[in-house]
RNA sequence: CGGGGCGUAGCACAGUGGUAGUGCGCUCGGUUCGGGACCGAGAGGCCGCAGGUUCAAUCCCUGUCGCCCCGACCA
């Protein structure tokens, strides 16, 4: 992708009324647009993220064994009406149709996905059974906040789990416990599981996973030398007192919840009459259990957990590019020539090999602004291609992360960013 | 939804009771060229919106809409 081409540049100057690092550094890095509060467009740059942040997710439910489908996010009002939260669920939208019929924007889907499989599921043998979806979701917030991190429309995944017996659906919460650390460890992420309680939705313990960052919403206290972490909303330890699995002193954290995992237990299956014949011929109840991951959310995470003063830091497993390919031009003609087409060698090649680069290849423009854009946008490697570089035969790499530099020799570089790529 | 702050050019901001400015960005010309250079010439504004006060309102008053923050809320 030439910077030139690309839709949506950077800006000098960061948003005045964006006070969260996502939002000032997606805003500024043209990652994303803000088209209301709580609502915001996907940039090239940004949507590239998104998508692989879903495809790692996509990738981890399938292990699980979740199955993917999609459902509507415009739902009948009966549906909420027959689980009772229609007029119980406060952020639900409710949208009235010009026939005076009334319709919800869907927050969550449990009142969608419970009659879908019903009606495809008679018997025990068709269990155990988890589908899931990426689908936006709507929440009217009273309060949108902190750039992407609160929203009142969002990308969301959300999976369902329907199991016949406790002990089944207790290893699969467990499987999928496991799924998602993993999920968020890919995305570059030290996610902690803590627990919390279930809200309104269940009175079972449930589990958060919860990156810490100075920006979270939520109140934690955890330990610093194992993994234990409480959502002090259930407060059975506080602050300074010892961890229970490793007697380590216990500190006061914020974090930002990225995903949380329920049993629901019959409290869907129950409402919509759904039980399934058991293997001794009787009606069976279904217990259920739900697992989401704010997509978009999870977005600004990674960019309030890896960044500094200059711009953003991708995680490689997630940065919309690996390479910013940074050209910059000579006084000579000839030598300008020279190097400009080294660097379309070096852009052909990554390309080729499935590493397309951002190449600014921007004629008028100085190496300062173009180094500061590079910083801003976070790619993991810069390569820089220059008449100094054409010298030695070489572009010179730096590491967005480390800032390490070096001179890689353009015969190589392909090769080397390969290497980095899959290590 | 309660409290606070802010709405002026694409962006960030000054400013004044007499119909508007700076920086960046943008267009054209020139000089520059490894960490956001410089010179010259341009384009670009219903001063959020609606009322009110006034000879005159971007400015003062009221309302309203929007944005941000704190709080409450958050499956």
């Amino acid at each position: 992708m030439r910077y030139s081409s690309l839709f949506a540049k950077t800006s000098k100057t960061a948003p005045h009324d964006a006070d969260s690092v996502n939002a000032r550094l997606l805003v500024q890095g043209g990652f994303v647009d803000r088209v209301m509060a709580g609502v915001y467009t996907w940039l090239p740059l940004g949507l590239r993220t998104l998508r692989k942040v879903e495809t790692i997710i996509r990738e981890e439910m399938d292990a699980l064994g979740g199955q993917e489908i999609l459902m509507t996010a415009l739902q009948p009002k009966e549906n909420w009406v027959q689980s009772g939260r229609w007029d119980s669920v406060d952020v639900l939208f409710k949208i009235p149709s010009q026939t005076g019929k009334e319709y919800a924007l869907g927050p969550t889907a449990e009142d969608i996905v419970t009659p879908l499989v019903k009606s495809f599921v008679q018997s025990y043998k068709d269990l155990p059974l988890a589908v899931y979806q990426i689908q936006t979701k709507f929440r009217d917030e009273l309060r949108a906040k902190s750039g992407v991190l609160r929203g009142r429309e969002f990308l969301m995944k959300d999976m369902y789990s329907f199991h016949t017996t406790r002990e089944d659906f207790e290893a699969f919460y467990e499987k999928a416990k496991q799924g998602y650390l993993k999920t968020f460890a890919r995305c570059g992420l030290d996610a902690k599981v803590t627990e919390s309680s279930g809200g309104s939705f269940t009175k079972k313990v449930s589990h958060e996973f919860q990156v810490e960052t100075p920006a979270g919403e939520d109140a934690l206290v955890m330990c610093r030398k194992c993994h234990f972490a409480q959502n002090t909303e259930i407060a059975t330890v506080k602050e300074g007192d010892p961890c229970p699995s490793c007697k380590a002193a216990l500190v006061a954290a914020k974090g930002i919840e990225v995903g949380n995992i329920f049993d629901l237990g019959d409290r869907f299956s129950k409402a919509f009459e759904f039980a399934v014949v058991g293997s001794n011929g009787e009606k069976t109840d279904i217990i259920m259990g739900c697992y989401g991951i704010g997509v978009t959310r999870l977005v600004g995470a990674i960019v309030e957990a890896s960044h500094d003063d200059k711009g953003m830091i991708w995680p490689k497993t997630v940065a919309p590019f690996p390479v910013h390919l940074v050209l910059l031009s000579a006084k000579d003609p000839a030598v300008a020539a020279r190097v400009r087409a080294a660097a379309d060698d070096i852009d052909r090649g990554l390309a080729a090999e499935g590493f397309e680069a951002v190449y600014d290849d921007r004629d008028d423009v100085r190496a300062g602004e173009k180094f500061a854009d590079a910083d801003l946008i976070g790619l993991p490697i810069r390569l820089v291609v220059s008449e100094k570089s054409l010298a030695q035969d070489a572009a010179e790499w730096k590491d967005r992360k480390t800032g390490e530099t070096r001179l890689v020799a353009l015969a190589k570089v392909v090769e080397e960013v390969g290497k980095y790529m899959a290590a």
